[in-house]
RNA sequence: GGGCCUGUAGUCGAAUGGUUAAGACGUCACCCUGACACGGUGAAGACUCGGAGUUCGAUUCUCCGCGGGCCCACCA
């Protein structure tokens, strides 16, 4: 027989995987043409609305798994024939930014000039920038660009004059159509530092307070009824006294009126199912605005708000004694009125869970300010109908935006009184007071800048006030989507794209940046402006707590690809469990044990690379190679369709079983003699049939793994194959032919595990040979490969029987 | 307090209205067998949070309780 060498040295020379292979690669796809959007392309296109990090911290351990999944669906889909918009975005407007810049020059935003409070926020930014995009650069991910740019595909960021002028562009379309309105609205008011803050910046402590019971009058039959109060200054602005429906105590007040005292002012008495029958004395007054509550209820009962505080945080004249007073001295002055008329009952000490300002500890009031608002009341229906059409992973998730849009009660809330934002778009006429409104196209900042005009349009005259309120981040992130599809800046590209692929975001800002984006879209557009949500839980600690500053558990990005690399860390996103059901924890140890997959993946193939591939596939394959031919198309097939609807968990779980367990112990132990066929036992076509099977399973392995664990595949693939897989088309399911095997594959496994154990138990070694064997019929077909590779003299079929030659004495037990 | 989600071996996690509930990490034993000791072959380890119900049968469906998560509200 002629023995043909078909092995030489692997063309894979290193032992073992290692992380110092990763940064050429990943430095090479941040170049590479592969990665960039071609916006002439005429294949059909695939965009990622990546969330953009705020950029005042360095990205954190969860964001970047999330993005390492997400770039397994970049390129998974590239693979798939896909024209990729998958954007790097970082988030520099608002509030954080501010806080950051107040904390970093000891300033405050209210008694700082603005110009040279935004110079200090882009201080900020510009040191705070850089860092958080190497994390991102390390791990592999291939964003469509990493230059910033106006673009379709460049990086963006939402401050950049061409972001904003989309925003502002957004804001004019609106107006022009109508859906933004000014109207008075609460905000929360720090006493202290003179200014509205968001509800990022209150705080709740309990702090010792009064409560007490005043002493009210039916105005109807003259009897005296007690209410309990912590806020005896809003006195003033009751507009209602209620008490529980169920409160028999109070039946007879339906209908009636209560006298305020001081104020001897008459108000209804109503039912009212938020007075708590348990508090104080089960009647409470509604004032408008103790606290956010009542600020509800006043909207509820439609009800006109009484004032008592004004923005310079002191009392006013609706508040009687108090009026001129802070807040504090106030209600000192009012208990003192009270008391002297001896309409206090009861006062009891107790202790108030009470909003505060975070910086200045003062306690919140909520006072009246205007602001601008888009409808979205009326919208609901329609956007129950988004929630319905959008598809959700994983579906559970839609409730969370159904919830949502069934609790809106109010419009939406667009415009803030801050600095680092978008400005709104608009000036007043200095004497007619009519609103201007420029056209689209321009980043404007009114504060600073004349309109576009000369005169204005309704009076003639020419001078002008710019408006100095800004936007809500949320109504700047809420156009990522369009943006990134070229929406006011390439509206050529946007026309033929109109809905972008995906969007991937955090479960706990459906309600905001989900809703907001699916809203403003629609408005602006009537369109639903995605197909899929991908709903992401979170990244917990390795006991299973959120990460948090203050705690000290934060896992550094950083800190795990210095010690691991980016690759072990990728697998170990993949695989240890589905993030958009549950959360999942970090441990080093876990992100280890991933790393030994690719160690093993980096032997499997390097023990295929010894062997040359076949020029073509053999005209006839060996039954064992059919068998796993089945099985790596099964696996490949099933990984395409997990992977289309973005499961990479489920798949890659079944993908680490093959690699260890069907391929390399069951197969490649198998068919080793016949690879080798270094005594000439097997035939030169058995023998080929071998090695283009190991090739053929290892290809297909690479390129379904590629979007997973980009830089291992790349790197083998490479060398074995002398092509770059990620240009490579993911493995088809169709023209694969399915091979008819006798056996299952669980059955052969538990047949080669049967004969190791034989042996183990016996203290054989695996290569010791069995002198005899009888095993099911069903494996006749394979009858060879099972010789050689268990070593067996003489080979029957039937019942499962086995002799072992006699063997040492097993070794003594302890 | 309200709504939604969730609870499987020491840890992480699959699966199913029905014979002994995957797999991984860790643990233990033996083995350096022509790619891999970051390996091989085996072993031990879970009455699937507690209780009740539906069912011939529940880990899987329903209800209650307990624990965890997210969002909302924060109590006159």
């Amino acid at each position: 027989m002629q023995l043909i060498s078909m092995q030489s040295e692997p063309l894979v020379k290193e032992k073992s995987w290692d992380k110092s292979f990763e940064p050429p690669l990943y430095q090479t796809w941040k170049e590479d043409r592969l990665y960039s959007f071609d916006r002439d392309s005429d294949k059909p296109l695939f965009s990622i609305d990546t969330p953009p990090p705020y950029v005042n911290t360095p990205v954190h351990i969860g964001q970047t798994t999330t993005y390492v999944l997400m770039d397994m669906f970049a390129r998974f889909h590239r693979m798939t024939g896909h024209n990729i918009i998958f954007p790097l975005g970082l988030d520099r407007n608002g509030l954080p930014i501010e806080m950051a810049a107040e904390k970093k020059f000891k300033v405050r935003l209210n008694n700082t000039e603005r110009e040279k409070f935004l110079e200090m926020c882009r201080t900020v930014l510009e040191e705070s920038s850089a860092t958080s995009t190497d994390s991102f650069l390390r791990c592999g991910i291939a964003f469509s660009s990493w230059k910033f740019g106006p673009e379709v595909g460049d990086a963006y960021m939402t401050d950049s004059p061409e972001y904003r002028a989309v925003t502002q562009a957004t804001f004019i379309d609106m107006w022009n159509n109508g859906l933004i309105y000014e109207s008075e609205r609460t905000n929360n008011y720090c006493p202290g530092c003179r200014t509205t803050l968001a509800d990022a910046e209150v705080d709740y402590i309990d702090i010792p307070t009064k409560f007490y019971d005043l002493a009210f009058k039916v105005k109807e039959t003259g009897e005296e009824i007690i209410i309990a109060t912590t806020r005896p200054e809003l006195l003033g602005s009751c507009a209602m006294v209620i008490y529980n429906p169920a409160d028999a105590r109070y039946k007879k007040l339906a209908g009636k009126h209560a006298i305020v005292p001081l104020f001897n002012k008459e108000v209804p008495i109503k039912e009212h199912p938020i007075a708590d029958i348990e508090k104080g004395s089960g009647l409470v007054m509604m004032c408008s605005f103790g606290d956010l509550s009542d600020i509800r209820f006043f909207r509820e009962m439609n009800l006109a708000p009484i004032y008592s505080i004004g923005v310079d945080g002191r009392l006013n004249e609706n508040a009687g004694p108090g009026a001129g007073l802070p807040v504090k001295k106030g209600r000192e002055a009012i208990v003192a009125a009270l008391q002297e008329k001896r309409l206090i009952r009861a006062a009891k000490d107790i202790m108030h869970r009470t909003p505060i300002c975070e910086r200045s500890k003062d306690p919140i009031e909520f006072i009246a300010m205007k602001e601008f608002y888009a409808k979205q009341l009326d919208q609901r229906d329609r956007m129950m109908k988004m929630a319905d059409d959008l598809n959700f992973f994983a579906p559970e998730s839609r409730k969370i935006l159904i919830d949502w849009i069934n609790s809106l009660s109010i419009d939406w809330p667009i415009s803030r009184r801050r600095y680092y934002a978008t400005e709104v778009p608009l000036w007043y006429c200095r004497k007619c007071e009519e609103p201007y409104v420029p056209p689209k196209g321009k980043y404007y900042r009114p504060w600073k800048e004349r309109p576009p005009v000369k005169a204005c349009p309704k009076c003639g005259h020419t001078e002008f006030i710019g408006e100095a309120r800004v936007f809500d981040t949320w109504f700047d992130s809420s156009i990522t989507a369009l943006y990134i599809l070229g929406y006011g800046r390439d509206d050529e590209f946007f026309i033929k794209h109109q809905q972008c692929t995906v969007r991937p975001q955090g479960k706990e800002i459906v309600r905001t940046w989900l809703y907001y984006t699916l809203l403003k879209c629609y408005l602006l557009t009537r369109k639903q402006i995605f197909r899929d949500a991908w709903i992401n839980y979170h990244i917990v600690d390795n006991t299973g707590n959120k990460m948090s500053k203050s705690v000290g558990n934060v896992i550094d990005p950083q800190k795990i690809l210095d010690q691991f690399g980016a690759e072990p860390f990728r697998l170990w996103a993949a695989t240890e469990g589905n993030l958009t059901q549950q959360d999942f924890r970090c441990s080093n140890d876990r992100i280890i044990a991933a790393g030994k997959s690719l160690n093993k993946l980096w032997n499997v193939a390097k023990y295929v690379s010894m062997f040359q591939r076949p020029a073509e596939r053999p005209k006839k394959l060996s039954p064992l190679d059919q068998w796993i031919l089945n099985e790596i198309h099964g696996i490949a097939m099933e990984s395409r369709v997990g992977f289309e609807n973005y499961d990479f968990h489920n798949p890659s779980i079944r993908l680490r079983h093959f690699l260890w367990d069907t391929f390399a112990s069951h197969y490649v132990e198998l068919s080793k003699n016949r690879a080798y066929n270094s005594a000439g036992n097997f035939t030169k076509e058995e023998q080929e049939s071998a090695l283009w099977t190991l090739h053929e399973c290892l290809n297909i392995f690479l390129r379904v793994m590629a979007p997973i664990t980009p830089f291992i595949t790349s790197k083998l693939y490479e060398e074995i194959y002398g092509a770059d897989v990620h240009a490579e088309s993911f493995p088809e399911p169709s023209g694969e032919e399915k091979f008819e095997v006798p056996f299952l594959t669980s059955e052969l496994e538990e047949m080669n595990s049967a004969i190791w154990k034989a042996k183990k138990d016996k203290g054989l070694s695996l290569k010791d040979e069995v002198t005899f064997a009888s095993i099911h019929e069903k494996f006749k077909i394979i009858k060879h490969d099972l010789v050689h590779a268990h070593t067996i003299r003489k080979l029957e079929f039937g019942e499962f029987k086995l002799d072992l030659p006699a063997t040492p004495a097993p070794k003594a037990e302890h």
